[in-house]
DNA sequence: AGGATTTAGTTCGACGTTGAAGTAATATGT
DNA sequence: ACATATTACTTCAACGTCGAACTAAATCCT
């Protein structure tokens, strides 16, 4: 974990008392809302990286990985993989190259256009990828710390922000 | 915007059908809740750094500089403003020491405690950081697309899991 | 055709975060 | 008092993300 800090009171809940006697009742409520997702995003995310950290993966790298063992072809360009990945082309070609240094996805040049790449998922990376979603389903994705009815909930509204911000219609 | 691609189809809801089709439906909602985390803080955190950049600041350090600015004396010790923002003690005194190269911050020797540090806002810190602050609040704090209701339950989850993650009592 | 533009990836530098190792000062314990 | 912890911070290397600049290969346009 990377604070083990536990405070006697909520940090957020007290940054938001300051807004509203600062003046800024207005902005107090969407200040802790950004400010919380912002920590519950680097809990979540660091245990999950806490759990593929064994299998010598990354988060980032495990959803490239999931999403070339789901591709019907076990292959996809790279392009494609930023898009679904919301990410941009940079953050691609680092997690592949990555990837391919541990024999876990290969590149070969785009057939159907020159310009392009297309990443194909080994066995090894089939293999690793399997072990690593057993653990995470376990460990991680199953144990989210909300009745079904919250995660529910906080899924739907975060599915609002999303498709709000334009990441899909 | 780290990403422009706007999707037919939400790819998270897709991720979704493919655990369940694969057996993991246990996992699958979990599943989607911390994507959907990490994507929004992707989307929330980035328009914040955007803001805040033109002030010569990111959004890490914007929050040192509020703390400090809240404080009593205008001036806290590196390990409790880490404790306050959750975040390790590499990261504050990375945060301080570019705060202080921009003269926003500077350092002294905790008087109290000989191996301890207290950092203290300058005149030019407490301005940059009320501007930040105005810009942020009308731009993005304000901006934050749900309702007041919608914001309100949110913000709320967000709270339940950071409790049960041992944020706080 | 043929030059201009758009698109796909790569490379580079900057930044925040993390974990591990290191240093200095204060507490503890006998 | 003195050796042993513990605490507060710093330093270092690794990683992912971002923006900007760059290359190469389509695609457009007249």
């Amino acid at each position: 974990m990377p604070t083990s800090a536990r405070l006697p009171f909520d940090p957020i809940a007290e940054a938001m008392r300051q807004w509203r006697d600062h003046g800024w009742s207005e902005a107090a409520l969407g200040m802790g809302v950004i400010t919380s997702v912002i920590r519950v995003q680097q809990i979540l995310a660091g245990r999950a990286e806490g759990v593929v950290r064994p299998f010598g993966l990354t988060f980032a790298r495990y959803e490239v990985l999931m999403l070339l063992l789901f591709s019907r072809q076990g292959e996809m360009p790279l392009g494609k993989i930023g898009e679904r990945l919301q990410v941009g082309a940079a953050s691609v070609t680092n997690a592949i190259d990555r990837l391919e240094g541990d024999g876990l996805v290969r590149r070969r040049v785009n057939p159907n256009d020159g310009r392009g790449v297309l990443a194909w998922i080994t066995d090894r990376g089939r293999n690793l990828a399997g072990q690593a979603t057993d653990a995470l389903n376990q460990n991680v994705f199953k144990a989210v710390d909300l009745s079904p009815t919250d995660a529910d909930t906080l899924f739907a509204l975060l599915g609002t922000l999303r498709a709000r911000a334009g990441d899909f219609d």
